[in-house]
DNA sequence: GGTTAGCACTCACCACCATAGAGTGCTAAC
DNA sequence: GTTAGCACTCTATGGTGGTGAGTGCTAACC
């Protein structure tokens, strides 16, 4: 039921909208209802608590904020934030001091390694005092640049693979029969040869092309090529399983932050937020989406389908080049959380991250 | 201040530990302080609830039981639990169903890889309703198998370290000068020879011998010598690095568990159990000491020394090979936890993982 | 028309008290 | 050494009244 526009074209007219704003910066700071008064003394609106109350009452009328209870102040809902939210756009970037900091953190680390999603995970948390996220540069369909094998034992052997974006996966191999290293070098030449840049689809039709060469009398040795074709499988069945996994990894750092946010004072909510966080499919498939959408993204409260999120909020910025390889970097808070804050902390560490992937690609 | 020891030679007779015993055993599974009626009740004593006050009155004075307040049951203390703990040695193992289905479960998972680790964590934390843990092991001094340099692009190589183990070491070398992958092969396989079996220790030695031979005029071109010692002291380094880190990473499941037991219901306490749980270091100090000792070991509150920990409970079991590769698996509780089943099935994992850790060295 | 002073009303919060019940410690009898 | 019995202690629960914050409404004001 909307009800009575005023004064202004929109739904909501220009001061309706700055003391929408004034609520939610004082309960970002506060965390307690904001009661009318509060609004005239500590923010220059220069008319008396009577005419708030009737724009707050207004606000309520149109879902933006709510009540506890009757002789309490208002509190924003979902919606007040998801409006406040779009009309900050940019956010506020960290000053050029920490920028500087934060870079030269970024210089001290190991280069493209775990370590740095760490790092900015643990950036991200140390600069708004929320949980930070950050996910590698995962590519859509991963290419291989290299296949190694490494003999274990004369039964078991470790299975390299380096991916374009020098990322690596190893896995171990259960040879069927006795096999060198000298032999496993041979095997892993040819396989090198075959593979070198090729997707999962691409190895998979070449296999299979090979294998019917070979059954129709072909140059190898019938066990040296058992055992191309073995590898060949575990590479495709691999690269295949890392293709559809949404999101590798989620570092996470500073969970802690949130925990102590107030509004988590009972243990029960502290568990769902905490539940949230292990939630790592619904993290997953949010990143996916930001990571597709290609934009930053602000996710509030019930907007966060699952039951345990409806009390947290996520900004999240994708970075890396869309088409070649995506990550997301971002903060989980309360939904009373400093929007503005965030928002340009996160699109800082995203834009820096962007250009530090881009040497990969050079 | 000890008193009246009473009826047998030892500090407690006989019927007191029954009763100790009967205590733990009833708080365990109750979460509730215990009265001396619930304990003739459901606990054959054969002597009535005056009698069993008295000996609770002694066992609260030998520090094994206290009181939260004069009119509630009695709760075990740290020293009682350990009393009890140090009674059980072997604990119950999981019965012989349970045990065949989780051999089968690490018969489905690629071998020694994080999710063999994984795989470990969530079997314990499902097992006892606690958090499980589990660490990949570890040699004590890294030996290298393979060394390999991938081009990512002209200024930039993904370095690839195999050690013995199977495990890989990956880092991205900066390089001075544009470098093609036809040169980093040669120096790869340069440095392949030169390495392969050795110690951090053992190659910092050879290096530094190929150095001074290069000085005095080698057979070598001195950019491709410059890039064998930048890259080898990398080596040296990040073996070094690894030697020294205590625990690599550790692996856990069923936090929730945990933060379900009622004595976490308020979030102040939620939060140190958290916080415990996140301090990696000091639970790497004590998987460490678990690791060198050799024996299944239990950490009961207040011995966990930091603050944090005083409500929770280890217990932890090495497994692996003295010497060569030691990791350690464990779940992490309340102190009110159900000792000989934890233990149990905690040394039921770690002989498990030793027998597959087994055919890594066979 | 919008704005504002004033006031009645609502409701969470707190302190206070009384009661009930659980479980002990002690004493005296067995 | 054991036990019945009882006084005692202390928590937990629920009800009560007062306080204060903050609202919503009305009527006057500009």
């Amino acid at each position: 039921m909307a009800r009575r526009p005023r004064r202004s074209s929109g739904p909501l007219d220009f001061r309706a909208q700055a003391i929408l704003r004034a609520v939610i910066e004082e309960y970002v700071t506060s965390a307690a209802p904001v009661s009318s008064q509060a609004l005239v003394e500590r923010y220059g609106l220069g008319v008396s608590s009577a005419t708030v109350r009737n724009v707050l009452a207004e606000l309520e009328a149109f879902g933006y904020l709510t009540h506890p209870h009757t002789s309490a102040g208002r509190v924003p809902t979902d919606a007040g934030y998801r409006l406040y939210v779009e009309s900050i756009a940019e956010g506020e970037s960290p000053p050029p001091v920490e920028q500087r900091m934060i870079r030269h953190q970024f210089g001290q680390v190991e280069y493209a390694s775990e370590h740095w999603f760490r790092l900015a995970a643990s950036t991200l948390a140390g600069l708004t005092r929320s949980a930070g996220l950050a996910t590698p540069a995962k590519p859509e369909a991963a290419r291989i640049r290299r296949v190694d094998l490494v003999a274990i034992n004369e039964r078991l052997a470790s299975l390299i693979l380096v991916l374009r974006e020098g990322t690596i996966k190893q896995l171990m191999v259960n040879l069927p029969a006795p096999t060198d290293q000298a032999d496993l070098a041979a095997i892993a030449a040819r396989l090198d040869d075959l593979a070198a840049g090729l997707t999962a689809d691409e190895l998979g039709t070449r296999l299979g092309r090979l294998a019917e060469d070979a059954a129709s009398g072909g140059a190898d040795e019938p066990r040296t090529m058992d055992l191309i074709l073995l590898v060949g499988g575990r590479i495709v069945r691999t690269l295949r399983e890392f293709d559809a996994a949404v999101i590798e990894d989620v570092f996470s750092d500073g969970l802690l932050n949130v925990m102590e946010a107030p509004e988590f004072a009972q243990s029960d909510k502290l568990r769902r937020v905490f539940a949230a966080l292990e939630n790592r499919a619904y993290l997953g498939r949010l990143v996916e989406a930001v990571a597709r959408a290609g934009v930053t993204q602000v996710f509030i409260g019930h907007e966060n389908l699952p039951a345990e999120m409806t009390e947290v909020s996520l900004v999240l910025a994708p970075y890396g080049q869309p088409g070649r390889a995506v990550g997301v970097v971002g903060v989980l808070g309360p939904t009373r959380m400093a929007y503005p804050h965030a928002i340009g902390t996160v699109r800082f560490v995203s834009g820096l991250m962007n250009e530090l992937v881009e040497h990969l690609y050079a």
